[in-house]
DNA sequence: CAATCAATGTTACAGTTTGTAACGCTACAG
DNA sequence: CTGTAGCGTTACAAACTGTAACATTGATTG
C-alpha cells in the first residue's frame, strides 16, 4: 500500500461554521435553537437554517436524532478535531505532512517561540497525568463524541 | 483599539496552490515554465496557466516583472508564510486566536506530543542562535521575500 | 373528524469561485 | 510586411454559498 485512507476533511463555509459553533456551545440543538443563537449575527429564516443543518449533516459533521417531531442535531466531531484536521491538512500540503516542519516555519516567522512551546509541553504533560490517573491508558483521537 | 488590522488572508484553490508550489520551487517562472512544471499533473493550455497566474497576482501572492516580452512571475510570499497565515486563521476561528490553545487541542487528540514540542523548541533555539550570530536582532515576519 | 400547527423535505435561484480555454491584439524576428 | 510568441479580454460550465418559498405530513385541538 502507498497511502493512508485520506478521508476527506470537511471544510465548512463561514455560515456553516457559525452554525457549528452555536451547536458546539450548547452541545446539541434544534433548528430553532440555532436560529435564535445566530440572531444578531445573521437574521435567517427558519428554512435557511434547516438547509445549512442538512448540509452539515451531509458533510458528516452533524447527526440528528428525533425528539417528538423535532430534529435535534448533535456534533459528530468537536471543534478541536476539526481545527486539528485543518492544521494537519495544511501540513500535508505545505510541509510534506510534517507538523513539526509547519511549526518550525511558524517559529521562523516568529509566530511562536520556543518558550511557548515548552510551556505548552508542560501543560500537556500535566493534563496527561491528570487524565491517566482517572482513566489509565492513552486517549485516541475521538472522531465522535459518545 | 480592539483588534489588529485583520488583513485578508489569501486562500488558494488547489490548482492555484499547485502553481505556487511550482514557482516556489524554481524561485520564479514564466507561464511556459509553469505549464511545463505542471505537466503530468495537469495538462493545461498555456492560456489557462496564464489565467491562474493573473488571478494569483490579483490575490497578491505573485508579482511579475518583464523580461523582453515575457512576464516573469515571482512569489510575493513564501510557502511558510502562507501556511502560517492559514494556521493562524484556524486559531482565530476556533481558538479565539490563541495558537497555544490550538496546539493544546491537537495534543489532546494526540496529534503532537510534549516530546516533539520540546525537540522543536530546541531546534528553533539552535536556529535562532545561528542566525543571531550572522545578523544580530530578531527577524520579523517577512511578508515579502527581498 | 376536520382545521390548524409545527416541523420536515423538496426545489430554486442568484452570486462567487474554479477550472478551462478560445480569441484577438501587438511587437519583434525575418 | 508577415508570422509568431506572449499578453489581455471574454466566456463558460460546474460547484459551492447564502437564502428562501412552497409542499407535505404527523400531531393538536375544538
Amino acid at each position: 500500500m502507498k497511502k493512508k485512507s485520506q478521508k476527506k476533511v470537511a471544510s465548512l463555509s463561514p455560515l456553516e461554521e457559525a452554525v457549528m459553533q452555536a451547536i458546539w456551545r450548547r452541545g446539541s440543538a434544534s433548528a430553532e435553537d440555532v436560529r435564535k443563537a445566530l440572531m444578531g449575527k445573521h437574521e435567517l429564516k427558519d428554512s435557511t437554517v434547516r438547509t445549512i443543518l442538512r448540509r452539515l449533516e451531509g458533510k458528516g459533521v452533524l447527526s440528528h436524532s428525533v425528539a417528538g417531531r423535532t430534529y435535534i442535531y448533535a456534533p459528530q466531531t468537536d471543534a478541536n478535531n476539526l481545527a486539528g484536521d485543518a492544521v494537519q491538512q495544511i501540513a500535508d500540503r505545505f510541509c510534506k505532512g510534517s507538523l513539526s516542519s509547519l511549526l518550525l516555519g511558524m517559529a521562523n516567522d516568529s509566530r511562536i517561540s520556543p518558550e511557548e512551546l515548552r510551556e505548552l509541553a508542560d501543560k500537556i504533560e500535566q493534563a496527561e497525568e491528570n487524565s491517566s490517573q482517572k482513566s489509565s491508558g492513552k486517549k485516541k483521537r475521538s472522531k465522535k463524541s459518545p
